[in-house]
DNA sequence: CGTTAGTTTGACCAGTTGGTCAAATTATTA
DNA sequence: TAATAATTTGACCAACTGGTCAAACTAACG
């Protein structure tokens, strides 16, 4: 597909994705435009539509990349390591995403918020798919005696808002605590609801 | 303020807050249009302009409503009550909000997410007070041994993040459990967990 | 160096945006 | 019922929207 792709495209491409990101993940689709992401990347409206087919392209470009990086990390998790670890190295990584790229998660989440219309049938088909070998494991740890038993959707749904929080209601995590970095603290309060959770 | 409001104020500055809740909770205040509200409310885009006097002024009755809705439950926590029957209640009330208003919630998650350029000194105020009186009560409920020691704002946190999830990430919640009513499950869920979290 | 392929842009377009306003219509009240 | 107040609207506007295009410019390569 992308065979060969000279030095200006790969550059301009991610200025353009870079620059596409900031803007979606504050305003959602709607309510950003082009010139704003012209802005954002240094590139005139005509040259990023020279790059870009629409301000949809980039824009499902984002998602695309999004859920690949969403995804992983759920196969990941190894049926053979040990149960709570492997569901705790989850939740972390998770929260580092949140730490690290919060824009992303900002984005997913005015996505999903504004109803999902470009990505429903990602949701009902590969997430579901990948959520539902999940729940199989866990329900498997749980009839194996190595976790307590427990509700697997809503312990996966508790892991997904706990550490997302923190990225998209950044502003109001700050409000409350101030701006020193709190995600150790975060850390350790997922880690301690875990293992209260998943352990008897 | 509001001395004489008729019948059709009433009725037509409602028919407007219900119509623009509609909206700017799916796609933000920018991505919004007044064409959109005006369709939605069943009024002409220059009558909804006799009404309130901006799109933006729509807007922001709609985030002054929901504040109070919001910081009220969390006033009416109460201190000599018994403190996880108090936490529970609080929690459960927030499940039950996003069950039954789901589109307040969003609304107020675009907003948070978009930065909160018209609510941060809310969120720095009233907000981070209230919140600031609850963390003294819990932290006073552990001392006193009646809960377990526990990072006050990070409860918090995962009190608003697992609730408000249900409402803001409803597209993903129904993609992956079906479109049945799974708010007996997540009470349970949340129930159970909290108890967990403040039981020694 | 000259040719070609790749890149950038100013000018432009049709449709949409929030908002205005005078005039028409409807409700209220003396 | 007549006069007054409240409500509704069609026509309109300037600014902005996503997108086009031919022409100019720059990089790559034989």
């Amino acid at each position: 597909m992308k065979k060969t792709e000279t030095r200006i495209q790969k550059k301009n491409h991610s200025a353009i994705k870079a620059a596409g990101l900031k803007v979606f993940a504050q305003f959602g689709f709607r309510g950003s435009t082009l010139d704003q992401i012209a802005a954002e990347s240094g590139l005139s409206k005509p040259n990023i539509l020279y790059y870009f087919a629409s301000k949809e392209a980039i824009y499902e470009a984002l998602l695309a990349q999004l859920l690949t990086d969403w995804l992983q990390p759920v196969r990941d998790i190894d049926p053979a390591g040990d149960p709570v670890e492997e569901i705790l190295k989850y939740a972390k990584h998770k929260l580092k995403m949140s730490r690290l790229y919060p824009r992303e998660s900002r984005l997913y989440a005015t996505e999903i918020i504004q109803g999902a219309p470009r990505i429903k049938s990602v949701l009902t088909g590969e997430l579901r798919e990948v959520v539902e070998n999940l729940t199989l494991l866990i329900n498997h740890w749980a009839d194996a005696g190595l976790i307590r038993a427990i509700d697997p959707y809503h312990l996966i749904f508790s892991i997904w808002a706990m550490t997302q929080h923190y990225a998209d209601f950044d502003v109001q995590v700050k409000a409350i605590l101030g701006e020193r970095d709190h995600f150790e603290d975060a850390e350790q309060y997922l880690e301690d609801m875990l293992r209260r959770m998943l352990t008897v």
